[in-house]
DNA sequence: GTCTATATACGGATAGAC
DNA sequence: GTCTATCCGTATATAGAC
């Protein structure tokens, strides 16, 4: 059955997802996943013709992901400040990843700037899907002039955020941060 | 002469130190850097036992180097805000190489993290030179208690600002934001 | 000390049986 | 569709000549 078929090619992508995640794109063989998912290494040149593929699905099933979020955030709360702080939040959530992995998006970004230059500006789209979010939510907060700004700065508050509570591994970090930009949040609006 | 065994061991450091820097340590080969050197890749094992080997000795180098800096900084100035304010205009002196291959600090904390647990303990004290310097210089600043947190506040935005310059390869991102930091600088003075 | 040659391991990818 | 067996390239590391 096909559907039996896309099942497999799921469960491959969301390994293959947590594993480059966890360990990194190029620290990750095909072994890892086979292991993960209990399939030989062979079968999986049935379902994708190379690892760069398994790694545009993977990337394909992260942007569907965070257009999820971002739908249910806007679901949640009508208001614009409400919204971003469900941005800000989601480092709270994730806090127990954050510290053992990073940030999915800016870690990946790190790699295949390294390794693999023709994915990295596949990788910035995932960026690029939370920067417009937020962009527009600031818009409706009333700043029409430097939404774009407040958005990208905010990223990088998250980034900056997640990178040194991973490096230190300090959980205390990064709730004492997420004080700091709710206050900064409540300043502007 | 162990001078001469000395001073290509140094170059070999240093071509590591860069090329780890541009493309990742476990994507950098022995080849990679006999070739930068000019030297046969059986002849490393002369100089040094493994890859990790090369890895503490760049990461030693690094340390070193960092030193140097701080204390650069302290010379050319007795004022501990002018002594914050070089820190932060390293992200500009550095624009380019940040913008190309990010923070060498957070990029390499990030890859170890990923591939070899027992040394990234070792790559976060290159952060930590830095937070124990911008701490002593926010408690001269009268910020006795939360000179620790104002510290590592500072780390986190300037990690913040590198990795989005990075992604998005934005230059213009990374001067708005040096702005930003001194402007925040100025306010807790 | 520096070289060449080689051992060894592993990862991605292919071929072909079932 | 899934498997086993295998090819091929590359990487670290070692042995031994010079």
């Amino acid at each position: 059955m096909s559907n039996k078929c896309e099942l497999l090619r799921q469960r491959i992508v969301a390994s293959a997802d947590q594993l480059f995640y966890q360990q990194g794109y190029e620290n990750t063989s095909f072994s890892d996943i086979a292991n993960e998912v209990n399939i030989s290494r062979g079968n999986f040149y049935y379902h994708f013709k190379s690892k760069d593929d398994i790694l545009n699905a993977v990337i394909d099933k992260r942007l569907g992901d965070i257009e999820n979020t971002l739908h249910e955030w806007e679901k949640n709360s009508p208001d614009p400040k409400k919204r971003i702080l469900s941005y800000i939040n989601m480092l709270h959530q994730n806090k127990e990843s954050i510290t053992k992995h990073g940030c999915p998006v800016g870690v990946m970004c790190t790699e295949l700037n390294k390794i693999n230059h023709l994915m990295h500006s596949d990788a910035t789209r995932l960026h690029v899907l939370f920067k417009n979010w937020l962009s527009k939510q600031f818009k409706d907060l009333g700043h029409k002039k430097d939404a774009q700004n407040l958005a990208m700065h905010l990223l990088s508050r998250a980034q900056g955020i997640a990178s040194i509570t991973s490096a230190f591994e300090d959980k205390s970090f990064l709730k004492r941060e997420i004080k700091t930009l709710t206050d900064w949040l409540e300043n502007i609006s």
